[in-house]
DNA sequence: GTACAAACTTAGC
DNA sequence: GTCGGACCGATTCGG
DNA sequence: CCGAATCGGTCCGACGCTAAGTTTGTAC
């Protein structure tokens, strides 16, 4: 590999700042650090072993920062007085005005006779005092080949006045601020980067006499700049009122200033002070404005923008390379814009010597055509970029109206009217924008679409143009994506090495050890976005296992101690499956940060998010098509996982924003694939097409593969798998199971008391014989269905009793079933695992008497944070299942011996309290006799499970059948529904109505009532052919005064069609119309599980059903569960 | 400051 | 909780 | 006999009904 252009001296093996970049170049002999900035010594650290030539001071500052070793350090300072001469080589070095220690090299390299010159400024800030260097005076006398440029800022559009006008600004606004003693205390916060900003500190502590606060850290980094007096001016103790801060710690600045006003709150409070003066020292907070940008916020402080620079701006590089007019400019950053900026210098360099070198070329044996060819060229280029000294004003304003525009997505009057409001300030402009709608763009009331699970929804509520007149367009508020990306410049394109992992990752062969993503030995979240985005492109499982395969061998190869961290990111789930990380963002949040981070108004956002139904599409969409201000940090997946936990953690008041600018952060960094699936992870709907089993099974092929090579045998990979499965679903918790899978191959496998077991699920069965059938030759029993909650409760050695839900959620409002159950126990009883259902009870006088509450009251009771005595309904236990007893894992036993040593376990059980679930005995009763049974005592139906099969934790097993009352058509009625209205669909119904409002037929109002949503039992081609039969004619523009519903779909149909739907119960709800009034006072009833079964074409929509067909429904179910119930064993 | 409502999220079935 | 769709491996079907 | 059609199992992601809990905004 040859030394990158811009880091090299032609003609020499030096490389400056290329420390990380050439470590492994075979051509580079000697290496030269400019100054201690990240960027630049990239790559030095305690490992370094080559001796390198730095100034005095920056030496100084990578010893201590790095651990450099000292005595590789060779000094070349601005004060010596000869050059150094290095391999024949004179160097020097000169001041580059830009952080403490920080030089430009001169090189005079001797070649066949001649003195060829070469500059590399590092990082520098042009000063026409650098005019008086001598050393730089020969440099434009003799005649400097190249100079490599720091070309930070080499676009017209970055201006920023003279460093001593910033400081100027920043000591008077201190000193007037401390005449007004009526304020009271302020306190005066400056953040900065790193090194660079010491000569504001020092204005600002000649000025005031005081002292400056900042970390011990930050004052011991300090003190090696060389600046004694500067040194002196620093104290650890916080009392005093001028601090220093980390970078951002008053908003983020990247694209705009966006202030944090919690944090400076925070900062108010902590250092009691009446108000924060903030400045924020950057190269880019300005426009040319004689005023500096400043964000206030009343009792709270001002924060000032002080464009103080370290880097030339635009005219300084101009002027810079003029008076050097080098033969040639080679721009040191931007690179990928290196051509785009070599326009700006023409006319500056030296080019009739650069030319006529590069015609001597050509001039032996070369084609005469093509000599004129090459130049033409270079004269085309030449002529091509004259002309920046007339800076039109007017263009300049219009051009800040156009950006704007892009940005909020505005008409251009208001883009205007926000330019004159912010007179010509572009940032405080969209700054404006954004607070005045984010204050006024309102979520109506509509109680419409908090329903919508994860959808957004509830944010982007309201109605669609179309769906309201059609005539209302896009109008002010709404220009359509295209305009705005098609303004906006598009991003650098996907790397090559990402596509080569990507390909890579999809390979039969994959080989780890290419480490392709990696940085350092550090897993970038990247490598897990690129694998997400690969696997949502197929929908092959094979593939899919193959992808994820290759990213856990991959990531086990590098990053092993990385594993569950990735396993989790590709999951969206965070922390083991029984205490998963919640973010506490939904729709409405996370549609908000999209907002800010793609500068896109809502309106913008609705309407693209229709067409997508995934706002992590929408998200990547505006993002690619977003100009950069900067370019991020590459994202690790390490600190992503770690912010999305700092995310959850957030919690109290102003939380809710604190996390979005977490949020924000994330996604502000994030690059290509990464926006989709952060937004997505955020919303915890990843849809990737894998899922925890998917990704598990391939985990644990990845494992083996990892530990026994490529060569193992597919059953070896099945057995794997299925051992995996065994010990997770026993034991979920990656975190206990993968280290040891990863080194020994071993995996732990016993039940632990206090950590639940994936409970055993049952099939659902189609009747009555179908249960039956599935039963086989097996004896089995047939055991009550109640309609409550599942609970899995662990009495653990000490007496401890926790109840984990069937999502394996840690239940904290269960203190009343617990001492239930601590009294059921046997005496001898130390540890247990059980499983049952907790159902409401209402309990009657007689001792014992009891009457099932239906499952609405029971999760009506009040959800305790921490284990605390609940209030609200009383509860009974109905136990089914044993797993674990005084120390014993039973679930290897049969089914017949779990049951015994069940009852055994629980001799003291009591009616009403703790029961064991009633169960036929398999020899005498039918299973259609059990069903019935158990509909009259007010279950759901029955269980039929085998009795000589063990408990099979996690899966959903064949041995298990649940059998319905509402499987069975002949037992329950279904109803005949009337669609009104109906969402667009999200995720794969993306273009569908779905789910539709579906209401029953008031004969006698002579109004529709909705019952339900409904959006199961469709099939593709019928929400196809329906969305369109809608559409075409049948969609109004209103709600009709005859619909009653306290719903608000995004579009209302006329009442055209009937449909037979079904379900399994009838509850009170609080949106929902039918025969209101008529079991509840204002409430209407709606049907729980409701799926479409068919369409009804012959019935028309007044045929319906009615409020009475459900009434119906309802009572007989409150009947049910009327009758007191005894033994119910 | 307090009380209440609305909005938003998570969770059970 | 409900459901349908897609994929995959195994089995049956049909020429 | 072999390729094609079919079947059953499994996984996944569309969303239904509700409730409570938390945070924010607003009216007194």
């Amino acid at each position: 590999m040859p030394i990158p252009r811009h880091k090299s001296v032609p003609g020499t093996g030096f490389v400056v700042d290329g420390f990380r970049a050439c470590a492994s170049c075979k051509e580079a002999t000697t290496f030269f650090l400019t100054h201690a900035h990240g960027d630049h010594y990239d790559g030095l650290s305690e490992r370094w072993d080559r001796p390198f030539y730095c100034s005095t001071i920056t030496g100084q500052l990578v010893v201590r920062k790095l651990g450099v070793k000292h005595e590789l350090l060779r000094h070349i300072d601005p004060d010596d007085e000869d050059p150094v001469t290095v391999d024949g080589v004179r160097v020097r070095a000169i001041c580059a005005n830009h952080c403490p220690g920080a030089v430009q090299f001169l090189f005079e390299v001797v070649e066949s006779g001649e003195t060829r010159r070469y500059i590399h400024s590092g990082d520098m800030r042009w000063n026409k005092s650098m005019m008086e260097n001598e050393a730089l005076r020969c440099f434009r006398k003799e005649k400097t080949r190249i100079l490599f440029l720091d070309t930070t800022y080499c676009n017209p559009k970055h201006k920023f006045p003279d460093q001593t006008a910033s400081i100027d600004y920043v000591v008077k606004t201190i000193e007037d601020r401390e005449r007004d003693t009526s304020r009271g205390r302020a306190l005066y916060v400056f953040t900065s980067y790193n090194i660079g900003k010491e000569r504001i500190f020092l204005a600002v502590h000649r000025a005031t006499g005081k002292k400056l606060y900042a970390p011990p850290d930050k004052v011991a980094h300090l003190s090696l700049c060389g600046i004694d007096e500067l040194t002196g001016a620093l104290t650890e103790d916080p009392r005093t009122n001028l601090h220093l801060a980390k970078w951002g710690a008053v908003g983020e600045t990247w694209p705009y200033f966006q202030p944090n006003w919690s944090n400076v709150e925070e900062l108010r409070a902590r250092h009691g002070a009446e108000e924060v003066i903030a400045f924020v020292c950057t190269g880019w907070a300005y426009d040319g404005k004689a005023e500096f940008s400043t964000r206030s916020r009343a009792g709270l402080g001002t924060i000032h923008l002080v464009p103080y620079s370290e880097h030339s701006s635009f005219t300084e590089l101009l002027e810079y390379v003029a008076y050097i007019k080098p033969e040639e400019v080679v721009p040191t950053v931007n690179v990928k814009d290196t051509q785009k900026m070599l326009k700006h210098f023409t006319g500056l360099t030296d080019e009739s010597s650069a030319k006529r070198r590069f015609l001597a070329q050509f001039s032996g044996g070369k084609l005469a055509s093509e000599r004129k060819k090459q130049k033409k060229g270079v004269e085309v280029e030449a002529k091509g970029g004259g002309g920046l000294e007339g800076a039109k004003v007017a263009s300049k304003l219009f051009e800040g109206q156009q950006e704007l525009m892009a940005l909020t997505g505005q008409s251009a009057d208001i883009a205007r009217d926000l330019l004159k409001r912010s007179r010509g300030d572009l940032s405080l402009a969209a700054n404006i924008f954004f607070d005045e709608s984010s204050r006024t763009t309102k979520i109506g009331p509509s109680s419409s679409s908090t329903k919508i699970g994860k959808s957004v929804s509830p944010f982007l509520g309201g109605k669609r143009p179309e769906a309201a007149t059609g005539s209302i367009s896009l109008g002010k508020g709404g220009v359509k994506p295209s305009q705005i990306t098609s303004r906006l410049t598009t991003p650098t394109a996907a790397s090559s090495e990402l596509d080569a992992f990507r390909e890579a990752l999809q390979s039969d062969d994959f080989d780890p050890v290419g480490g392709g993503l990696m940085s350092g030995t550090d897993l970038p979240y990247l490598a897990i976005a690129a694998c997400m985005d690969v696997i949502s492109q197929t929908k092959k499982r094979l593939t899919i296992q193959l992808v994820l395969q290759n990213l856990f061998l991959f990531v086990a190869h590098h990053s092993p101690e990385e594993l569950v961290l990735s396993v989790e990111l590709l999951l969206g789930s965070l922390g083991p499956e029984y205490k998963t990380v919640k973010f506490g963002l939904g729709g409405a949040s996370v549609a908000n940060m999209v907002c800010q981070v793609c500068s896109v108004t809502r309106q913008v956002l609705r309407n693209s998010y229709k067409d997508d139904g995934d706002l992590g599409d929408v998200a990547a969409r505006f993002k690619s098509s977003q100009g950069l201000l900067g370019k991020p940090k590459p994202l690790m997946a390490r600190n992503v996982h770690e912010k999305l936990v700092m995310i959850s953690r957030q919690e109290g008041a102003r939380s809710v924003s604190k996390k979005q600018e977490l949020g924000i952060s994330l996604l502000r960094q994030a690059r290509g694939p990464e926006t989709k699936f952060l937004v997505r992870t955020m919303l915890q709907c990843l849809r990737i097409g894998a899922n925890r089993t998917s990704v598990l099974q391939a985990l644990a092929k990845a494992a083996v593969i990892h530990r026994e090579g490529k060569r193992v045998s597919k059953e070896r990979l099945e057995e794997a798998v299925c051992k995996f499965e065994k010990a997770y679903n026993i034991c979920p918790s990656l975190e206990s199971i993968v280290p040891a899978l990863i080194e020994k191959g071993i995996l732990p496998c016993d039940i632990s008391v206090g950590i639940p077991i994936k409970p055993m699920l049952a099939k659902p069965s189609t009747g009555v014989e179908a249960a039956v059938d599935l039963m086989g030759e097996e004896p089995f029993i047939a055991e009550y269905k109640y309609d409550g909650q599942r609970a899995q409760m662990h009495v653990e050695e000490g007496g401890k009793i926790t109840v984990w839900s069937r999502n394996l959620e840690q239940k904290f409002g269960f203190g009343d079933a617990c001492e239930q159950l601590r009294e059921a126990l046997d005496g001898e009883c130390s540890s247990i695992v059980l499983d049952c259902e907790i159902v409401g009870v209402e309990r009657g006088e007689k001792a014992g008497s009891f009457r099932m509450l239906s499952f609405q009251e029971l999760s009506s009771r009040p959800r305790a944070a921490q284990s605390q005595s609940p209030g609200g309904t009383a509860v009974c236990i109905f136990a089914f299942d044993l797993m674990f007893y005084n120390g014993t894992s039973l679930l290897d036993r049969p089914l017949r011996e779990r049951l015994e040593l069940l009852e055994k376990a629980l001799p003291n059980r009591r009616d009403g309290f703790v029961m064991l679930a009633s169960k036929t005995d398999e020899k005498v009763t039918t299973t259609r006799d059990a069903l019935m049974a158990s509909i009259e005592a007010g279950c759901e139906g029955v269980m039929l499970k085998q009795l000589s099969k063990c408990y099979e934790a996690g899966r959903r097993s064949d041995f298990w059948i649940k059998l319905k009352k509402d499987y069975c058509s002949d037992l329950q009625d279904s109803l005949d529904l009337v669609p009104i209205g109906a969402w667009y669909g999200n995720g794969r119904k993306a273009g569908w109505f779905s789910p539709f409002l579906c209401a029953v037929y008031d004969r006698e109002q002579e109004e529709f009532q909705s019952l339900c949503r409904v959006m199961s039992g469709f099939s593709d081609e019928f929400y196809t052919t329906t969305t369109a039969f809608f559409k075409d004619g049948h969609v109004i523009p209103n709600k009709p005064a005859y619909y009653q519903t306290l719903e608000s779909p995004s579009v209302w149909f006329d009442p055209v069609v009937v449909w037979e739907v079904r379900g399994a119960n009838i509850t009170v709800s609080p949106v929902h119309q039918a025969a209101a009034g008529r079991v509840h006072d204002s409430r209407g009833l709606a049907l729980r599980f409701p799926r479409f079964v068919r369409a009804r074409p012959d019935k028309h929509v007044e045929e319906a059903s009615g409020p009475d067909d459900v009434v119906t429904l309802y009572r007989a179910e409150v009947t049910t569960r009327a009758g007191d119930q005894q033994n119910g064993e």
